[in-house]
DNA sequence: CCGCATCCGGTGGGATACTG
DNA sequence: CAGTATCCCACCGGATGCGG
């Protein structure tokens, strides 16, 4: 056993490695992206604005995910004690430099994205089953 | 650019949302970005190295996420026919692109960890004990 | 050495209903 | 309008064991 091959590369990564994970399972919801999105293009916004324009998005989930980007630094959120109460959310300082490398991943999904779905294509062609076999079934119900 | 007021400016993310959501959802898992960032830093590795070196991984994640990667065009898979066997994984043309956004992504990461985690202290202190403590609020805007 | 199959506990997240 | 609370279940992901 050569004595150089026993160690690789990832030493640089070993540092940084419990904050990339800390920040990808922040980021990596999809939500807390599209909320920092909305956030960014809009400036700030009440809640059922958001939830209005985030596809998809429970208010389970909308307030969940604006609860840890306010817990993370990243949003802001105040209050108006009306009738009808009025929140509105905003982007700190932090989660605008967040923008950038959010907006690189955006803009390398748009243009890469074909690229995937063509792969998954080509892939599940040739690791399809059986012709005359539909796929596992798992949860027959 | 002429937007109108009733809609807010999700037009340009209407049409990536479907596409950042499918990579977030491939990118999203820790696994993957670790992969990613070791093959783009070794070049091509074999199972067990991935898996020796990308802590805390388990050798059934491992495997689902190369598919995954695989699948999604972003990672080779080779095997070499031999006892014992070998296989070893390298990044694709595509998934050599994807190191520029996910580096941009370590490096915001390492730079804004601190802050993060000091954001959170500061949440948890006075948000967790005291029941009757007021968010930050503005008064008769 | 590589990787699939199976079992199984924990949890992410939707649907729904209720408060101030 | 802006949440909170509850239910419930699909799926993630770890542990273990087998097979080429």
């Amino acid at each position: 056993m050569s004595p150089t091959a026993t160690v690789l590369k990832d030493t640089t990564q070993h540092s940084n490695c419990l904050a990339m994970s800390d920040v990808l399972n922040r980021i990596g919801d999809k939500w807390s992206v599209m909320v920092v999105g909305m956030l960014s293009r809009n400036g700030t916004l009440r809640f059922n604005e958001l939830k209005r324009n985030i596809n998809g998005v429970s208010q389970r989930m909308l307030t969940l995910t604006l609860r840890n980007l306010e817990r993370d630094g990243l949003v802001t959120r105040t209050v108006y004690p009306e009738i009808p109460p009025r929140v509105e959310y905003g982007l700190t300082e932090l989660g605008q430099t967040l923008t950038k490398p959010i907006n690189a991943l955006w803009d390398w999904s748009a243009e890469h994205h074909d690229e995937i779905v063509e792969a998954r294509k080509a892939y599940d062609v040739d690791h399809s089953p059986a012709p005359s076999e539909p796929a596992r079934i798992a949860y027959a119900r």
